[in-house]
Parts: structure tokens; sequence; C-alpha cells
DNA sequence: GATGACCTGTGA
DNA sequence: TCACAGGTCATC
């Protein structure tokens, strides 16, 4: 669930709440959590002590600078991780994951020094910390793409549109729901392929894909989407009540209108 | 580019 | 008891 909203979220209250604090120790209990050759013993040398100076992301990316020409912290929430800092969180309230404070669920954390603390909670597991990630493994951000980059990355592609723009390396931070949504706004077939869409195609995908981000971000959240209710089997479409369509497209499970998305 | 595995809480 | 949610990575 966690998507590019979310991510942004998490970044915002890092930046706001977290930052400039001295990091007395660090939780790393999991180090199966630990990712890309990250340990935690190694975590741990290279934070305590430092302060977090910057919170910036990249797709769904957390990247957080620190003091000292010290590493750059890299955060994954998964399909369930939240961050909370000094026990509030920012982020997905819970639709798949559940909000209870479990303990075991602290994958990752810092104490500060002032007693407080910021912790990556994620029950399944699924997210990631790392060490100096390598961001340019990801394309640009989704919230700062261009009609030309969409068109560049859509046009050659002979792969579902979905799948298109569900590929990290290729546009960052778009993950199933917001995918659904924008193909939806756009009245585009999730499966079609990418290099089937013409100027006026990928121009209204662009606007959709702005307004799914732009709206829904105010709403607080990747599944406050309109088509968000069509997401059920046995569901009808929200905008003209035709009975929604459910396949896998992209790997992924895909839910669309069958009359008006083509 | 598609598929399955990873992991685990949830709900049927 | 089991299918399913879903981001990402290894493998085909």
């Amino acid at each position: 669930m966690p998507e590019i909203l979310e991510a942004e979220q998490a970044r915002a209250l890092v930046a706001a709440a977290a930052l400039d604090r001295e990091i007395a120790s660090v939780h790393a209990p999991d180090a199966w959590f630990c990712k890309r050759g990250a340990t935690p013993t190694g975590v741990r040398r290279a934070l305590t002590g430092r302060t977090l100076t910057e919170a910036r992301r990249r797709g769904k990316l957390l990247l957080v600078d620190t003091s000292a020409d010290g590493p750059v912290l890299g955060l994954h929430l998964g399909m369930s991780g939240r961050i909370l800092v000094d026990g509030d969180g920012a982020g997905d309230p819970l639709l798949y994951a559940s909000n209870r404070d479990e303990p075991a669920w602290r994958r990752f954390g810092l104490r500060f020094a002032d007693g407080g603390t910021l912790y990556l909670r994620d029950p399944r597991r699924l997210g990631a910390v790392e060490l100096d990630p390598d961001e340019d493994r990801l394309g640009p951000d989704a919230l700062t793409l261009t009609r030309a980059r969409l068109a560049a990355v859509v046009t050659p592609s002979a792969a579902p549109v979905k799948a298109v723009l569900m590929d990290q390396s290729r546009i960052a931070g778009l993950g199933n729901l917001l995918t659904d949504e924008a193909l939806w706004r756009a009245g585009i077939d999730p499966a079609r392929p990418a290099r089937t869409l013409g100027p006026d195609d990928v121009a209204g995908l662009h606007r959709a894909i702005r307004s799914t981000l732009r709206t829904l971000g105010r709403r607080g959240g990747s599944h406050t989407g309109d088509h968000m209710p069509g997401r059920v089997p046995g569901a009808v479409c929200p905008r003209d009540g035709a009975p929604m369509l459910r396949r896998t497209v992209g790997g992924r499970t895909t839910y669309s209108c069958p009359v008006h998305q083509h």
C-alpha cells in the first residue's frame, strides 16, 4: 500500500520532527531487514552519534542524509511499513496493515539522546533498511513526471501500459493502486500495449497521473481514489456502473472498467 | 517481460 | 485452513 504518497508523508514527518537530534542508539533487531549489504552492526556503527540532516525521497524510497559525512540512510516501507516519530505516525493508516503498536513489528529504529524515537513499523516485514542506496536504480520521481518523459517511457514498450507505469526503474513511485486509478481516470485499458498509445493518449494519461497524485495526496493517501469502490469482486464502475473487470496485469491484481477504458 | 518467492496479518 | 494483499528481486 505505501506508494509514493505515503512515502512522501513519511518524508515530511521525518523532515519536520526527526532532524538535528543526536542518535543515541540504533535498534536493528532483524538482520534480514537490512538489505543490499547492510548489517545491524554496520548500521549501528554508521549512525550512532550522528544526526539526521535532511529527508529526501525518490519514488517510494526514503533517503535520509546524516551528519559528519555519514552515510545516506535508505528506508523502504515495503507494503505495510509506517514511520513513527516519538510514537506518532504518518502515512497509510490501515487498509491491509494493522495499526497496533506491536513491539515485534519495529523492524528498525533510532533512539535519540533527548529520549525520543523514530521507528519503522512493518508487520509484513517486506520493507528494508540500507546504507548509501543506489538512487539511480530508480527512474524520475512520479511527482515531477513530465509529459515528455512519460512519452519517452511509454512509446517504445510493447508491455502492458500498466507494467510500464509500475516499473520503478522507468518511473519511480507508482504502485498498484495509483496506477489503476490513473488509468481508470484516463480511460485507458491497463493491458493495452504501451506503444499503441498515441500522443493524445499520452497527454491524457499524463493529466490523469497528475490529477491522481494531487487529489489523492490532498485526501490523504493511495487508497482514497475514486476508483477504490470498484476494487471489490462484483463491484461496478464508480463512473458508469458497468461491472468491473478483475484480471492480473503486469503481475498484479487489476480492476478496470470494460466500458470506458480502452 | 512474465512468473514465482519472499513474509505475515487478515478475513472468509 | 487457505487465499490474498503487495513492492521488489531472482529466475526463467
